[in-house]
RNA sequence: GCGGCUAUGGUUUAGUGGUUAUGACAUGAGCUUCCCAAGCUCAGAACCCGGGUUCAAAUCCCGGUAGCCGCACCA
């Protein structure tokens, strides 16, 4: 008996059966890419697409696509040029690895001395067209693309806030380890979404919808304490202040509520909120959507954030583009200025070089110092005389102001998905002292949907089983036809995929055009005619109707 | 990147400085059976890559690559 762990078994499965294999195998592979086969392709497929129903198509954000390779600018306004990079030294006398201190001279471990400091960027880095110097980086997250396409994003959206974007796209990250399958790749897919919001207002217009959704809470509290996990609702959790803001809250809950409807245990699900000193220093609140593994414990698979106005700001500024976002006043409001007008003939004549710097002063003079009576500019101080300058009280209405909005970010890593998917929905069982393996899939995430069985391969059963195949491709099932072997075995070869539904032909079908339905989970069968297999099967599939109910059960 | 362990058919595994490199499971063909991995026959399919030592290397040595574990980082 050969003993795997949970990964183990996990990995071997999904090689074998056509979920993953290493990538470039025949010379070799590389540490962290991962080929995503057949049936691994068509469950990231129905992954993404859940996705996208919760975020693009209820949610109301629209879907992006945004190039994966980016110029320069882009990178060094969002700061991955300077800071998508760990200075490492290491200790000669004991090995170990730190992130440099400028002031850090013998090893803090162990005392030994320091060897070379090394940078490593973790960006991928080429250049763009033939002979050309212009660089370019594979991008390490597919926000930077989405924020740069904030004007024309804003003006799409009529110019309001709320308003969010989404995009499902390749990112790249050379990793100075990858390793733990598709847990930690160099070239992986994120899902992210970016909402745009007001900072004054913080509130989520459905969060109702979800307040009474109960999570599994790990705040930076309790992980410098007890190390205690808490049970609450969101609402009570927003009204303590452990979640700072409903908005995040709003997403919070969402998250959850995808990860279960795509599979996931909910008992294996938690959020744990980053401590002072690894938050990221622009962002105000963020979260880790973690997932308990077998071998490696509870992991990061979906990050939320608040990264307030960090990055419209850092590309406002890169690019001398206007970020804000005008937003009206309930009311306009009515009031009094002072308007200054220089005298430019004067003030030119009297100033000679030194006028730009007395106008740029006018300009920007506060009421105070104009009732004083003086400017200051350098260190002469000029007495404004009318000659200089006119004035004159106005009355505006401001109708509203320009605010930078911030940033609300959930990102999730589909990779990482994948794998702990496969994990929580691993299972074995013993049947009539048999192991029977299953792969216990939500029926609309399973690659396959469902398998055609003729009992026989002959006897006219093989010609029925492939009309009832024909029938469920037209209707747009993903369904597999398989008739070598035992029908035990064929049930089993599908238990582990996670075939929701197998379809078999038998005598009956003969007499009175009937099939039988399995249930890959309970192993139960229905009868069904054969011309409703389709719409039987879209109904279990979408889980409107209880398999019992289905039809006849045996 | 550093340290430790490891590398044999699709998967898992045995093995030895020397003929044609085990077995199991899986896969394909056939027979038989026919509703939960039955049986029989047959078939295809492997020593990670490069260098060295040796008459001879899958085996010993060195280097590389990959995997696992730890450090670090992260979706």
């Amino acid at each position: 008996m050969i003993i795997m762990d949970k990964y183990e078994k996990v990995i071997e499965l999904a090689k074998r059966r056509g979920f993953l294999w290493p990538s470039f195998e025949i010379y070799g592979s590389t540490a962290g890419f991962w080929d995503f086969g057949p049936l691994g392709t068509a469950l990231k497929r129905r992954i993404k697409e859940i996705w996208i129903d919760f975020h693009v198509i209820r949610g109301g954000f629209y879907e992006i696509e945004t190039p994966t390779m980016c110029i320069e600018d882009v990178f060094v306004a969002s700061g991955h040029v300077n800071n998508f990079a760990d200075l490492m030294v290491e200790c000669k006398k004991c090995g170990e690895a730190f992130k440099v201190d400028s002031a850090m001279e013998k090893c803090p471990e162990c005392g030994g001395s320091l060897g070379e400091v090394c940078a490593f960027n973790l960006m991928f880095k080429t250049s763009i067209g033939p002979g050309s110097k212009r660089i370019g980086y594979l991008r390490p997250e597919t926000a930077q693309g989405m924020f740069v396409d904030f004007h024309r994003l804003l003006r799409f959206y009529r110019d309001r806030l709320p308003f969010g974007v989404a995009q499902i796209g390749k990112v790249y990250r050379n990793e100075i380890s990858p390793r733990q399958g598709t847990l930690r790749l160099r070239e992986f897919t994120i899902a992210e979404v970016e909402i745009f919001i007001d900072p004054r207002k913080t509130e989520h217009p459905n969060f109702e919808d979800v307040k009474n959704v109960v999570l599994q809470l790990y705040p930076a509290k309790e992980q410098l304490s007890d190390g205690k996990t808490l049970k609450l609702s969101l609402k009570d959790a927003v009204e303590k202040g452990i979640i700072k803001q409903q908005f995040v809250g709003y997403h919070i809950a969402q998250i959850q509520l995808f990860l279960l409807e795509i599979g996931f245990s909910q008992e294996k699900i938690r959020f744990r909120q980053h401590k002072n000193d690894e938050i990221a220093h622009y962002a105000i609140d963020c979260w880790d959507a973690e997932a308990l593994t077998d071998r490696f414990g509870w992991i990061e698979i979906v990050g939320i954030a608040n990264r307030g106005d960090y990055d419209l700001k850092a590309h406002a500024k890169h690019s001398q583009n206007e970020m804000t976002v005008f937003v009206p006043y309930d009311k306009p409001i009515t009031r009094e200025r002072m308007v200054i007008k220089p005298n430019m003939r004067a003030i030119g004549r009297k100033f000679k070089d030194n006028a730009a710097k007395v106008t740029e002063a006018l300009r920007t003079l506060s009421l105070d110092q104009f009732e004083e009576g003086t400017i200051r500019v350098g260190d002469e101080v000029i007495p404004l005389t009318k000659d200089l300058v006119k004035y004159e009280l106005v009355s505006e209405e401001i109708s509203g102001e320009r605010v930078l909005p911030h940033v609300i970010e959930p990102s999730y890593g589909i990779d990482r998905i994948v794998y702990v998917l496969l994990e929580h929905s691993f299972d074995e069982e013993e049947v009539e002292g048999e192991r029977r393996v299953v792969l216990r899939l939500p029926p609309n995430i399973a690659p396959i949907q469902g398998v055609v069985l003729p009992l026989l391969s002959r006897d006219g059963l093989d010609k029925k089983g492939r009309w009832v195949e024909r029938s469920l491709r037209k209707n747009g099932f993903l369904v597999d036809y398989d008739e070598s072997g035992t029908i035990g075995r064929r049930y089993r070869r599908h238990d582990e995929i996670g075939t929701p539904f197998a379809i078999t032909i038998d005598h009956q079908t003969l007499d009175d055009d009937t099939v039988t339905i399995r249930d890959r989970d309970s192993m139960k069968q229905i009868r069904v005619l054969i011309g409703d297999v389709p719409s039987v099967m879209g109904e279990l599939i979408a889980g409107g109707v209880i398999f019992e109910k289905a039809g006849t059960l045996i």
